[in-house]
DNA sequence: TACAATTGTTGTATGAATACAACTGTTGCG
DNA sequence: CGCAACAGTTGTATTCATACAACAATTGTA
């Protein structure tokens, strides 16, 4: 059996980049609006959810350069969502915590909700029910 | 049975919208890339694929105002990928339509290609066919 | 020790996205 | 007709996102 996993997992991915990119409209500013932040500083918020990152993970992560990644977690430490702790291997480097402030945040977003496209919606209840089911799996792991 | 349906509809499209939105990263880089256009003008230009629209829906469907919309389809007519043409009924109203340059352009968009996220590409084969099968109903629609 | 590579910071510059006020021309309606 | 509402345009202002240059501090290594 031939192996067609990677060119439907690559599929699915662009057509569903390309659907949120283009219908996205209120999503973006809802954010904004919950979190009170720059969308730029959200998604970094967002990043930390995990684990603790070093700046230049956080600027890897983010496709920003490192003065950026600066910038964004100045503004974020001013707004008490993260901390700066000195990293235990090396003091050159730091590791970027959230705090519960940031954590609080971050459930505000997870509250916030987006009408479907219409050609979303339209599918059949059955499709609908696969459909959850296969990206809640996405999003749990 | 219960209607469970749109919940399942808003649920999936909640976690496909921060999914792609915290992991785009370099798509929309390529977009610009690949059109030569700010991400903005991209967007307008896709909402002309289907038929041509009026200046005051095209800044409705993208969420701007009247002006920003001038703007972005004074942009693309200068670089010949959209015309203004005289509305049929009414001769304060325009209607904004691709040209074949135009259309080239987002043929280039479609050739685009992202690396789906590490918890998109490793579900199981079958889920994957699945989910592409549901998203290209989707897309067609 | 001396030097190069890294980690992060500061400062600056620029283009993009977005919003608002004010205006022209058009349409529909009393 | 006279007037309000609509479609589009022009001009301006502000914030956001992003990039680059230059620098200090730290680390590893020849």
């Amino acid at each position: 059996m031939k192996d067609t996993a990677p060119q439907d997992a690559e599929r699915a991915w662009n057509i569903l980049v390309s659907l949120v990119m283009n219908t996205r409209g209120d999503w973006r500013r809802k954010v904004i609006e919950a979190t009170g932040l720059p969308f730029s500083r959200a998604r970094a918020l967002w990043r930390l959810e995990s684990e603790p990152r070093t700046l230049a993970e956080l600027a890897y992560e983010l496709s920003v350069d490192a003065p950026a990644a600066t910038m964004i977690v100045n503004d974020l430490e001013v707004h008490g969502l993260v901390t700066r702790t000195p990293h235990p291997e090396s003091r050159r480097t730091k590791l970027v915590a959230l705090t519960t402030a940031g954590r609080q945040v971050l459930a505000s977003v997870d509250k916030i909700t987006d009408r479907p496209p219409p050609a979303l919606a339209q599918l059949p209840a059955k499709d609908l029910a696969e459909l959850r089911r296969i990206v809640e799996a996405i999003a749990q792991s």
